[in-house]
DNA sequence: CCATATTTCAAACGCTCGTTTGAATTGGCA
DNA sequence: TGCCAATTCAAACGAGCGTTTGAAATATGG
């Protein structure tokens, strides 16, 4: 089996092994998997370039490692509930996903890799993101979906409710996937810790009025009042503002 | 000059050249410009491996060349407006950009790589990203932008038209920047016409109703009417629902 | 038809990458 | 101290990449 997985703790080798997870880590989140180089890993932690093959096989196995390491941190850093109440009602559970979320991409602290591997890992995958949408993404959809159902209230529609979650999640992903855009579109923009704070007032807000006119609308539909016309094609809209 | 950019139209040499556009095109898309390689694109065109260098100079120079070639077809297939007249209502103009923008995307004929190039560029940029900041995507986030700015009404804070027009362009990419996730999340999800028009119909309703809000929650900041507490930290929220 | 320019081709070059190798170094323990 | 295993190291290997090369094939035009 795997020579050291948790144990030998202050050995020279162990500092190294120690060293080569965060500086990869860093380097996976910078450039991700495919552009990041070995010899730059080891660089960075002060090792010789063949460390890598002999502490871990290989540039994968790192990366899997890297990955287990910084989503055991990210469990005790990030709750899902970030820290609000299970019976907390659903606009804040709401806001406390979407502050999470952001949190998560945009720490900017040296141990908060996860979520910017997550985060690649969406766009550039890897064979690791199988592993990563059971145990990490499906769980936090779920989690999400219940909130907005809840929002949603009554017999919500699972597709409403899996658009709506994808609305708000992409969303969040936006400021992460595309900065290249953003920085040049807005170079004064900087995601400081303030800027996140207001980016997750938006996005709840901005979800939250979306969400409930959605409940509207899931309403009527429930209970035809008046006119019903046009029910075989749903096409809504039209009517706004 | 560049030896040969729009005459010569039917030589053996232009036959070769413009397969390699078209199967540029193709493996671009497909799996961007830093993991396409050369001899792949050689290949589908049925062209020797040296073709490349020879027709374009250097890899840099065909992917431009593509670029190019694409933007104008572009232009033609998906106006900006998607046929809506300037003068039509904002939400109906809303809604054109949004199925113009999902289907630039989606697109499965073999001429529409162009709105796939630039999303792939928005997160894996190359030293074109530049120019096309500059050419396509801040000409879009302007009418965009007055868009949303009617959307709103009064003097709307240009942060807030900003905040709301990355909200709707992040939907819109949303899908196809992250498809391994959403595809490993729901397998029978797939991106047929119809479903780009469902999709079109979520967003634009989502974001309507969201930028109403928005709207609302303006006009109320405009007209202090009653009540003017927290005037420093603006923390809206909580009086959702 | 032949001389010339253009285009195609197989092969190889130079580079970077992940990985391997075998020797040198280090650390633990009798 | 002396031995042995664990670790580090410089160097090189093999594969894949973009690119170059020079000869072969093809088209052009007087």
């Amino acid at each position: 089996m795997s020579a050291a997985t948790q144990p030998k703790l202050d050995t020279s080798s162990a500092q190294t092994r120690q060293a080569l997870i965060e500086s990869g880590g860093a380097v996976f989140a910078e450039v991700g998997f495919h552009n990041a180089t070995v010899r730059e890993i080891c660089r960075r932690a002060g090792a010789n370039g063949a460390a890598v093959n002999y502490h871990f096989g290989d540039k994968d196995a790192l990366y899997r490692e890297v990955l287990a390491y910084y989503q055991a941190r990210a469990l005790q850093k990030f709750p899902l509930d970030m820290g609000v109440q299970p019976g907390a009602p659903a606009p804040a559970r709401l806001r406390a996903f979407v502050r999470s979320f952001l949190l998560r991409i945009f720490d900017h602290s040296s141990d908060a890799w996860h979520g910017k591997l997550i985060s690649r890992e969406m766009i550039d995958p890897t064979s690791a993101l199988d592993a990563i949408v059971v145990e990490r993404i499906r769980p936090q959809a779920q989690h999400l979906g219940a909130i907005v159902r809840e929002l949603i209230g009554g017999e919500a529609d699972p597709e409403t409710v899996r658009l709506c979650s994808f609305s708000l999640v992409s969303q969040c992903l936006f400021y992460h996937h595309c900065q290249p855009v953003v920085s040049r579109l807005f170079p004064e923009q900087k995601f400081s810790t303030e800027q996140v704070e207001k980016l997750a007032d938006h996005i709840t807000s901005f979800s939250l009025a979306a969400i409930k006119a959605c409940s509207r609308r899931g309403k009527e539909a429930q209970r035809p009042l008046a006119s019903k016309k046009s029910a075989s094609s749903p096409r809504r809209l039209r009517a706004a503002r």
